[in-house]
DNA sequence: GGAGAAATAT
DNA sequence: TATATTTCTC
């Protein structure tokens, strides 16, 4: 079949003028059909037998684009001779008998769907897809004579790739050119091959809540939404689409960055506010069909690649939350103070490019709520962070008790990990399990490596004495019979002088509480960390006056 | 308009 | 379930 250039003309309102075989036993049904089907401006040629029908594809199948046959109880045959026939043509099956074995045969036997009767305009209205379908799926040598004119015509019009292209994975497309499908609800919806199948709004409801789901007008591509808050910095955001956002212009290598984004999704655009989602659909048809090329980076999925010509207006930023980047985070927040650090404040002093605000208030919040969720041992901190790293040695001996006092502490190693990390190994988990507590690190006894002894089974995380393996902390009565140890087993005993004043469990836990129970505010000693000296002093000062002398290592 | 919490999405 | 994003409230 000859396919002009009026013939293109024409296909200018695809799909109108699309050309429907039906195939009904019932005249009265066959008109109603008929009558929809021609409101939409298709062209409807009806036929009530099947043998006719097949020997009109076979004469002029230039004349039908899709057929649309009824499982007829009156026909021997029951139209399935036809399907069986015809399979160059997409054939939807229907029928009043909505079994599922009747619907799975067609289907079996090649129908591209099967309709239940009666046949509503929606129905009716997107069976072009599955002529689009037909056309993009099937190869060109076998692909019916009169489908090539609506491939032709929509590789035309949509700029898609022809097929000797389609592996240059370069598509452009005419956004306005391509919004006339809007109309039409939808174009071409994601699936299994290239150009999967399309179905019609029965058989469409995933794809379009998947639509639905996306479309959500917001500007969340932060990166456009809050570029002010870039502080005017050169953009190196290693993007997935670097192409699509048009602030990023830097090379690949000059994008790159600790900050990675996971995911960049194109926001698929609601067609309701005048946007097309053929752009969408292409983009993702775009994303199936070069695998390989999109999934170059591990940390990034379902993205288009930076062969992409067209420029979607909205776009998601999945940050992906690196240890490198964290540490910058916790650094910032260091620097700030937990008291002091707010979204804004942190990106300033993070300084990482593409990361917005909202990202960072993201994670403000996500690490302030593991800081909650150790709270119940937060005051392990305040002893982990002493000078000289002498928190478990210095613990029993201060007596602090856990906040509950009969808590036996983790016999497993104190690793938090909600802290800066020099030489954390990437992918390694950053979050420290609930109920470990928190690391605020300093540089001068951060420490991120295994020792020996050291009950330090893996790499990043800050060692750690081991506590006592029998016993929590001895502060009470059990005290003196009570020894700790570090990690190399040594083991300190607690002078008795010093236990003979030592005080009373009550105040102790006050001042325990009081500091556990309000984390955000400076410590009751007014250091933030507090060091030795100073806890030693405020105990002093609230007349716990005689503190067993700091004990060193190996002091038994 | 920013911060923070909650809800929602992935 | 963990984590990131979005929305809502202040």
């Amino acid at each position: 079949m000859v396919f002009t250039a009026n013939d293109l003309q024409e296909w200018k309102d695809f799909p109108k003028g699309l050309k429907v075989l039906l195939l009904e036993g019932d005249s009265i049904s066959a008109a109603e059909i008929r009558a929809k089907l021609e409101a939409m401006d298709y062209n409807v040629s009806t036929f009530c037998d099947e043998n006719e029908a097949l020997s009109a594809i076979s004469s002029t199948p230039q004349n039908f684009h899709i057929a649309i046959v009824e499982v007829s109880s009156s026909s021997s045959q029951g139209g399935f001779k036809f399907l069986e026939n015809a399979k160059d043509l997409p054939i939807i099956m229907t029928s009043n008998n909505h079994c599922l074995n009747i619907m799975m045969k067609c289907i079996a036997l090649g129908a591209v769907e099967f309709l239940s009767k009666p046949l509503s305009e929606d129905k009716l209205r997107n069976i072009w897809q599955h002529v689009v379908h037909k056309a993009f799926s099937s190869g060109t040598s076998i692909l019916c004579e009169s489908l090539k004119p609506v491939k032709e015509s929509l590789v035309t019009m949509l700029q898609l790739p022809t097929d000797n292209e389609q592996d240059e994975n370069k598509v452009s497309i005419d956004i306005d050119e391509a919004a006339r499908f809007t109309d039409y609800d939808h174009v071409l919806s994601p699936g299994n091959d290239k150009y999967p199948a399309p179905s019609t709004p029965q058989l469409m409801h995933g794809t379009r809540l998947l639509d639905d789901g996306d479309c959500q007008d917001q500007t969340n591509c932060s990166t456009e939404k809050e570029s002010g808050e870039h502080d005017g910095e050169s953009k190196s955001v290693e993007t997935t689409c670097g192409n699509l956002n048009a602030e990023t212009e830097s090379t690949p290598q000059e994008r790159k960055s600790d900050m990675t984004l996971a995911r960049e999704e194109v926001d698929l655009v609601d067609a309701s506010k005048g946007e097309s989602i053929a752009s969408l659909h292409t983009q993702k048809r775009k994303v199936l069909s070069n695998p390989d090329k999109n999934t170059k980076s591990a940390n990034i999925v379902g993205v288009v690649s930076d062969s992409c010509e067209i420029k979607p207006r909205r776009k998601k930023m999945k940050v992906d939350w690196t240890p490198e980047l964290h540490k910058k985070f916790v650094k910032a927040v260091e620097q700030l103070s937990i008291d002091q650090a707010i979204p804004s404040r942190i990106l300033e002093i993070m300084k990482v490019e593409g990361l917005t605000r909202h990202n960072v208030a993201s994670h403000l919040q996500k690490y302030r709520m593991h800081r909650r969720q150790i709270f119940p041992k937060e005051e392990d901190r305040k002893w982990l962070n002493q000078r000289e790293r002498i928190y478990c040695v210095q613990r029993p001996i201060m007596a602090f008790p856990p906040y509950h006092s009969n808590q036996t502490l983790p016999m497993a190693p104190i690793y938090p990990m909600w802290g800066q990390s020099s030489t954390q190994t990437a992918g390694m988990h950053i979050w420290s399990s609930p109920g470990y507590p928190l690391w605020q690190p300093t540089a001068e006894h951060w420490h991120w490596k295994p020792i020996p002894g050291m009950h330090a089974d893996a790499w990043g995380c800050p060692v750690l004495p081991v506590p006592p393996p029998q016993a929590p902390f001895p502060y009470t009565k059990n005290m003196p019979a009570l020894l700790n140890a570090d990690a190399t087993g040594q083991t300190f005993t607690m002078p008795q002088s010093s236990l003979e004043h030592y005080p009373a469990e009550e105040v102790v836990d006050k001042v325990v509480k009081e500091a556990v129970s309000k984390p955000w505010l400076p410590l009751p000693l007014g250091l933030k960390p507090p060091s030795t000296d100073s806890v030693l002093a405020e105990l002093s000062r609230q007349g716990i006056c005689s503190i067993p002398p700091r004990s060193s290592k190996g002091s038994n």
